[in-house]
RNA sequence: GCCUGAGUAGCUCAGCGGUAGAGCAGCCGCCUUGUAAGCGGCAGGUCGGGGGUUCGAAUCCCUUCUCAGGCUCCA
C-alpha cells in the first residue's frame, strides 16, 4: 500500500481512490479547511489530485507565497471568464500570477478601458458567487487544437506542448489551457482582489506582433491583507519623486524645452552637487582620476568601438559639418580610451582610472520616458579602469568597496548582486568566445574573492561584456538597478588600447567600466522616494531656516544666518510677512531639517531656539555649540533623512 | 515606437453643447505674532497647440505636443 510522508516526518498509509482533499481532511479539519492547494514530490497539485502513488506530501496554504500564487493564479481566471461574458469572441492568450497580483492578456472583442474595471469586477465577483468548481482535465494534442480553433494564440501554445502533458481547467462554461493548479472552486479563497489598471502588450512580448489588452489586478488571501496592500500603494505614491521634486522645488519638465530633459531649480542643482561632492570625494580617496570629456563626439569614434552598429537607435541623429558627422555623446568609454591611447603607457603605469560626471544623451523612445528615472539627458558617474589582467581583481574590490561605501551611506542595506551574462542564441553581442570566456571567468572570479552571492542572468549583459549589477531595496522594499561593475575584454582591442609589458611586449589592457550611483537623475530620484523628500542633513538643499517671532526680531534672524553661512551651511531666513506659525507650517513642509526660532529670549541671549524636523520638542541652544551639533551631523554623514 | 487614458489660473481640482469656477500660492492693505494655516481686498486662464462639426465648443470629431500606466528597449 502507498504511503505519504508529511513535513514532520509522519507516514501516513493511503487508501485506494484518496485525494489530496482527503489526506489534508485526516491531518486535521482547520488545515484541510485553509488548503488551497498541496504539494506532491515537490509538486504543486490540486485537492482534487489523487494521492494513489505516495510520496512526499504537503498541504500548502493562502498564506504561502506558493498558495497566494494559486490563489492570484485563479483570480486571473475568474477575470478571464467575467471578460469572456461582457465581451463575447474575446481570445485568451496568457494570464500568470505576478508580484502582488496577476494579469492576463486578452485579444478583446471591442475595447476595454479603465472605466469599464468596476463592470468586470462585479462580474467577477458574481462568478466567485456561483462557487462553480474547477476541474482538471487532460486532453490530448489534437483535443486541444480543436478547443481552440479560433484562438491562434492558445495553438500556438498548443504547438510547444507535448501530447500527454496538456491539461485544461474547466469551470462552467468557462475553460483555459493551463498547467494549474488551482483553487477547487471559483467560490473558494477568490474575493479580496481588484483590477487596477489596462495596458497594451504585445504578443509573446515582440513589438512585431499583435497587441493584446492586458488587464492587471491585484488579489490577496483576505480583504485586510488587500487593503493594507492598497495603503502600501497610496503610501509610494505619496513618496513619487515626481511629486516631491514639484513640492519642493527640485526639478522641472517643459516641452518647450524638450520631453526627458529635466531642468534643475536652485534646490534640485543643489542636491545634485552635493550627491556627485560626495562620490567624487570617495573616489578620489580611491585613487580615481577625475577627466572630462565634452558633450560631442565625432561619430567615427563609435563605428570603431562598435556602438553605432549596436545602439544607433538609442543615439541622437547626427550633426554635420562638412565631411565631419557629431554625435551628441551617448557613453563615455570610447572617449576615455581616447584619452588613455593620447600617451604610451607601461605596466608600471596601469591601473588607469578615469572617472567623470558626465551629462550624456540617448534618444530614448517617447513612451518610456518617466520622471527622473528614464531620461534622455542623463549624468553618469562613469569610470574606467585600465588594468592588466592580473589587477582585475584587485580594481574589481576597489570598486566594490567604493559601491558599498556610497550605498551604505544613503542608507541601501540590503542588496543582491545579478551576474548579467550574454544569451548566446542572441546576436546583439559581440561575437568573440574566447574573449567572453575570459572576461565572465574574471567576472566570476573576482565575485567569488569579494565572497559575494550573485544569480547569473542570460542576456542581460552589455554587447561587449558581462556585467554585475548591483540591484538595492529601498525603504519600500522596490528594486532598483544602481551600481555596476562591468569587465570589457573586447573594446580595448578595437580602440587600439595598449600597454608595454614587463616583456617589453605589447600588450592590450582590460578595461573595467563601473558606475556607483548610475545616472544623478535616477538616483536623485531613487533618493528622494527613499528619504521621502526628508534628506539628511549633509544632502539638505536648505539645512535650516531662521524664523523669527515678530519682524522686530528680523536683524537677529539674519545675523544668525549670517553667522552660520559663514560656517558653511547653507541657512535661510524666512522674511515673508506670515505669521509665526504659519512659517513653522511652510518650512516643516519643506522638510527643512532645522527650524531656528528666534524671539526676544533668543535675540537677548545669543541663542536660537531648536525645532528639529518630525518633532515638536523645543530647545534653545546657543548659536555656537547648535553650529557644533550641525557639523558634527553632517561630518557623520548619517542616512537617517526620513522622519 | 506601440496600446489605454489624461491635459482647465503658479499648484490641487470642479465644470463635460448655452456668457470660464473654488481653495492654496501671488500682489495690496490691516495685524506684530512664541512652535503646523490671523483678517480683508485685488489680480490672474486665447480651458496644451492646430483644424473641423455646430447658431453656439473647455465640453463632440480629427490631428499634433506633453504627461501617466503598461509593452518593447536600456551602452
Amino acid at each position: 500500500m502507498a504511503t505519504v510522508r508529511l513535513p514532520d516526518g509522519r507516514e501516513l498509509a493511503i487508501e485506494p481512490g484518496e485525494r489530496a482533499r482527503d489526506v489534508a481532511e485526516r491531518i486535521g479539519k482547520r488545515l484541510a479547511r485553509d488548503a488551497v492547494v498541496a504539494k506532491l514530490d515537490g509538486e504543486l497539485v490540486d485537492l482534487d489530485a489523487p494521492l494513489d502513488g505516495g510520496g512526499e506530501f504537503e498541504v500548502v496554504t493562502g498564506d504561502s507565497a506558493e498558495g497566494l500564487e494559486v490563489i492570484r493564479h485563479s483570480t486571473a481566471h475568474a477575470m478571464a471568464q467575467a471578460i469572456l461574458e461582457l465581451y463575447p469572441g474575446s481570445k485568451l492568450t496568457i494570464g500568470p500570477p505576478i508580484e502582488n497580483g496577476f494579469y492576463y492578456d486578452i485579444e478583446v472583442a471591442g475595447r476595454i478601458t479603465d472605466d469599464d474595471l468596476p463592470r468586470i469586477e462585479e462580474r467577477m465577483r458574481e462568478v466567485v458567487q456561483r462557487d462553480l468548481p474547477i476541474r482538471r482535465e487532460e486532453v490530448s494534442k489534437a483535443e486541444a487544437e480543436r478547443l481552440y480553433e479560433d484562438n491562434p494564440y492558445k495553438r500556438e501554445l498548443v504547438e510547444g506542448l507535448e501530447d500527454g502533458e496538456i491539461t485544461v481547467y474547466r469551470q462552467g462554461e468557462f475553460f483555459d489551457l493551463c498547467r494549474g493548479p488551482h483553487v477547487p472552486s471559483t467560490g473558494s479563497f477568490l474575493g479580496a482582489f481588484k483590477l487596477q489598471n489596462i495596458a497594451g502588450a504585445y504578443w509573446r512580448g515582440d513589438e512585431k506582433n499583435p497587441m493584446l489588452t492586458r488587464v492587471y489586478g491585484t488579489a490577496w488571501p483576505t480583504e485586510k491583507e488587500l487593503k493594507a496592500y492598497l495603503r502600501r500603494l497610496e503610501e509610494a505614491k505619496a513618496r513619487d519623486h515626481r511629486k516631491i521634486g514639484k513640492d519642493l522645488g527640485l526639478f522641472t519638465f517643459s516641452p518647450d524645452v524638450g520631453a526627458g530633459i529635466p531642468l534643475f531649480l536652485p534646490k534640485g542643482e543643489a542636491l545634485r552637487h552635493l550627491m556627485e561632492g560626495y562620490v567624487r570625494e570617495v573616489q578620489t580617496r580611491h585613487g580615481y582620476d577625475h577627466v572630462w570629456t565634452g558633450n560631442l563626439v565625432n561619430e567615427g569614434l563609435y563605428e570603431k568601438s562598435g556602438h553605432l552598429e549596436h545602439y544607433r537607435d538609442a543615439m541622437f541623429p547626427p550633426m554635420v559639418d562638412g565631411a565631419s558627422r557629431y554625435r551628441l555623446k551617448p557613453m563615455n568609454c570610447p572617449s576615455h580610451m581616447t584619452l588613455y591611447n593620447t600617451e604610451a603607457h607601461s605596466y608600471r603605469d596601469l591601473p588607469v582610472r578615469y572617472a567623470e560626471f558626465a551629462t550624456l544623451y540617448r534618444y530614448e523612445k517617447s513612451g518610456e520616458l518617466t520622471g527622473l528615472t528614464r531620461v534622455r539627458a542623463l549624468t553618469q558617474d562613469d569610470a574606467h579602469v585600465f588594468c592588466t589582467e592580473d589587477q582585475v581583481q584587485e580594481e574589481f574590490a576597489r570598486a566594490l568597496e567604493i559601491i558599498r561605501e556610497v550605498l551604505d551611506t544613503y542608507g541601501f542595506e540590503d542588496y543582491r548582486v545579478r551576474l548579467s551574462l550574454r544569451d548566446e542564441e542572441s546576436n546583439k553581442y559581440v561575437a568573440d568566445d574566447e574573449r567572453w570566456a575570459r572576461a565572465e571567468g574574471a567576472l566570476r572570479d573576482a565575485l567569488d574573492a569579494a565572497e559575494i552571492a550573485y544569480e547569473p542572468v542570460a542576456g542581460e549583459a552589455a554587447f561587449y561584456g558581462p556585467k554585475a549589477d548591483f540591484m538595492a531595496k529601498d525603504v519600500l522594499g522596490r528594486e532598483w538597478q544602481l551600481s555596476t561593475i562591468q569587465v570589457d575584454f573586447i573594446q580595448p582591442a578595437r580602440l587600439g588600447c595598449e600597454y608595454i609589458g614587463e616583456d617589453g611586449e605589447k600588450h592590450t589592457p582590460v578595461l573595467l567600466h563601473r558606475a556607483v550611483t548610475g545616472t544623478t537623475e535616477r538616483f536623485m530620484a531613487v533618493i528622494i522616494e527613499q528619504f521621502g523628500g526628508a534628506f539628511p542633513l549633509w544632502l539638505s538643499p536648505v539645512q535650516a531656516v531662521v524664523i523669527p517671532v515678530a519682524d522686530r526680531h528680523l536683524d537677529y534672524a539674519r545675523d544668525v544666518q549670517k553667522k552660520l553661512a559663514g560656517w558653511g551651511f547653507r541657512v535661510a531666513v524666512d522674511d515673508s510677512s506670515n505669521s509665526m506659525q504659519k512659517k513653522i507650517r511652510e518650512n516643516a513642509r519643506q522638510k527643512v531639517p532645522y527650524l531656528l526660532i528666534v524671539g526676544d529670549a533668543e535675540a537677548g541671549e545669543g541663542t536660537v531656539n531648536v525645532r528639529k524636523r518630525g518633532e515638536k520638542a523645543q530647545e534653545a541652544v546657543g548659536l555656537e555649540e547648535f553650529a557644533g551639533r550641525m557639523r558634527a551631523e553632517v561630518d557623520a554623514r548619517g542616512a537617517n533623512g526620513q522622519e
